[in-house]
DNA sequence: TGCAAAATCATCCAAAAGGATGACGACATC
DNA sequence: GATGTCGTCATCCTTTTGGATGATTTTGCA
């Protein structure tokens, strides 16, 4: 991949240099930097394609996906019951509060709901996750929640 | 894939002309022929790169092989590569590309976000989600999410 | 080669979410 | 009593999301 940027810039470099020196040999012709525009616009436009071929090219992939009965546990594992990392809320700041919230929001509640569920108003609810995804350092409520459930504050 | 050389042409045609244009206003300044250069290769190389990225999209063959595999922890084993449950997907009717765009809404990124990691549209980006929560049932992102999680469809 | 499914993109509109900020009361602690 | 934290609520404004719908293009397959 990196080769590839190398690559770039040194035809890059060279078509330059190459311009350089052309210039003095073939400007009197009229019209003759359109014509180098169109050839370089060629040039790196070809470049650009057989670019994007190449770092492309693993597109070639063969998907085997198994597929598994949903036997017994769905999602859930039997007899071991979650448990939540407080050192990490604590380290983050995260009150108990936001962290309830939270995992409503896991649960795909919307900002209503929650409110309607711990009596609570809308704002409220807004501002707690605020806070929560500040704290996060999440910008959207699927990102906190993922972040949520990396670092162990969510089942 | 018409319509991509039509852009192609056009962009070049638009580019000559301006150069053509612009020639006239700033060609008095010194090495500015080389500095067209540099700035024409740029534009056609990112172009051209764009256009190949777009044009070698997606090129994937699906072997579905069905196993049946004593499901005993759907949730996060470790070690344990996730498998998706592609019966429960096919049954919903959530197509490979709908499932995709789904994972990088479960990894808390932004459609916009999904737009440019996938080289769409922000607006292929709604469609797709609106149609993945249709199917899933889900009214918004975040339930779209537990959906897949409890239904195996996303790790 | 023609059809159907899938993917892409657009527009319009409504709802939800998010950011910033201020305020107020309850409670614990110093 | 002063201070600080937490929970609560509000307003204003912007951005994001979601819904509905229609059109076009691409692609896989019979």
């Amino acid at each position: 991949m990196k080769r590839h940027v190398l690559i770039f810039g040194l035809v890059g470099g060279l078509l330059i240099a190459t311009l350089q020196y052309t210039e003095y040999r073939f400007i009197v012709i009229e019209h003759s930097v359109e014509i180098y525009g169109a050839l370089v616009a060629m040039l790196f436009a070809t470049f650009g394609i057989w670019l994007g071929l190449r770092i492309t090219r693993r597109r070639e992939t063969i998907v085997v996906r198994e597929v598994l009965v949903p036997a017994s546990g769905l999602g859930a594992e039997p007899g071991s019951a979650f448990i939540p990392n407080t050192a990490k809320q604590q380290s983050l700041g995260i009150t108990a509060r936001e962290l309830e919230i939270l995992s409503l929001v896991a649960r795909g509640l919307s900002n209503r709901e929650i409110a309607t569920q711990l009596f609570v108003s809308e704002n409220t609810v807004k501002t707690h996750c605020s806070r929560a995804f500040d704290k996060l350092g999440a910008a959207r409520r699927t990102q906190a929640v993922q972040l949520g459930k990396e670092l162990g504050l969510l089942p």
